[in-house]
DNA sequence: TCGCCAGACTAGGCAGTGTCTAGAATCTAG
DNA sequence: CTAGATTCTAGACACTGCCTAGTCTGGCGA
């Protein structure tokens, strides 16, 4: 699937560079079909041949944005140091995706009414796979994965929040990175953390 | 203003009503004014005389939505009960109204690509501000205010994430309700937590 | 090599939408 | 009772997403 080049060039990933523009420009709702056309210099019609759906679009563009940010996190995992200071990093790759993509995170994260399924969530999922990985350095009993998972839904709740408390201009950008730094504090001296991370 | 019914009635009232069906049964986008006007049984300019816009119809869903947030806030922390239970009261009531207004939540939390102003605005720091009341029992000094608002925002970020997560349907709501738990229990046994409610 | 065909793209049309306008209907204040 | 302001109607316009028929094009098998 997804060959090469035909009449346009590589019209489909042209579509989607654009599309982000837009989305940055003018949010969601300025992003429509005919005039993401227009820019790409085909007919309104052409983007049907990729996306078959206005909706189609957007969730490629969600996903595409959960996989970014899940390349960032782990990037940001990947680095040196204490896990405490690689927790912050990932917080604050989190937030400054969130601050950065307000939009985009608009579309990753609104609330859907059918059931969760399909490759969207599939990417969230691999997201928030990527705190898991971090608190598998001692993967000992059931105890401890109950833990690990209590942990990671902590954190991910927090640096979720704040990105949103940030996206929607609430707090500045030195708040949020002090609520996350707080939170990793708090998190790290807790019960919690000290029985997943002993020393 | 907003004297008495005239034509219609109380039309104003009615589209906002129907406003919130609307956005229950079809989320945001599929609330159109004139469809709204169908269902209200006038012309499909007559909403214009109660909202300029489209946006400024959304923008009263939302602030009704925020008032109706912080009544219910305040309803859990009027709850008699210690602090940590009055806690997680209202840690409930917020999970339950994203929970169950999940449409409206997105209205309410979406993405502004201007600067924080207007009514909305304001009807997010007034919910917020229920949080800090809640946490002036002991108002002694710079330094335990600086802390109240540190605990304050890492709460709500917490809560707000939460919110999300479960509207979005990355995690159940009993998985939501054991977060805040332990978010709660966290926070209290924290230092944060300690200089702020000691004892 | 050549015909053929699946896929990319064009162009037109349709129903629906948000917004604007002029004007009728209605309420209210003087 | 009249005059003005407000609510509402009805029509128009530009724009949107989606559908359809038909054209073009690149690659594959005979």
């Amino acid at each position: 699937m997804a060959s090469k080049p035909l009449h346009h060039g590589n019209l489909r990933a042209v579509l989607l560079e654009q599309a982000e523009v837009m989305l940055r420009e003018s949010g969601v709702d300025g992003l429509s079909l005919r005039e993401l056309a227009r820019r790409a210099g085909v007919s309104h019609g052409a983007p049907r041949s990729h996306f078959i759906d206005r909706q189609a679009l957007l969730d490629d563009l969600a996903e595409r944005g959960f996989n970014r940010l899940t390349e960032n996190l782990r990037a940001a995992l990947r680095a040196p140091g204490t896990f405490r200071e690689r927790a912050r990093l990932v917080g604050r790759a989190y937030v400054d995706f969130a601050f950065e993509n307000a939009a985009l995170m608009d579309l990753m994260f609104a609330a859907k009414l059918e059931a969760p399924s399909g490759p969207i969530h599939d990417a969230a999922v691999r997201l928030f796979q990527v705190f898991g990985e971090a608190l598998v350095q001692d993967g000992t009993g059931r105890r401890a994965a109950d833990d690990a998972e209590r942990f990671k839904l902590l954190f991910v709740a927090t640096m979720q929040g704040t990105a949103t408390l940030l996206a929607t201009r609430r707090i500045g950008r030195m708040q949020a990175e002090q609520v996350i730094d707080d939170a990793i504090d708090v998190l790290l001296a807790s019960e919690l953390g000290g029985r997943l991370l002993p020393g």
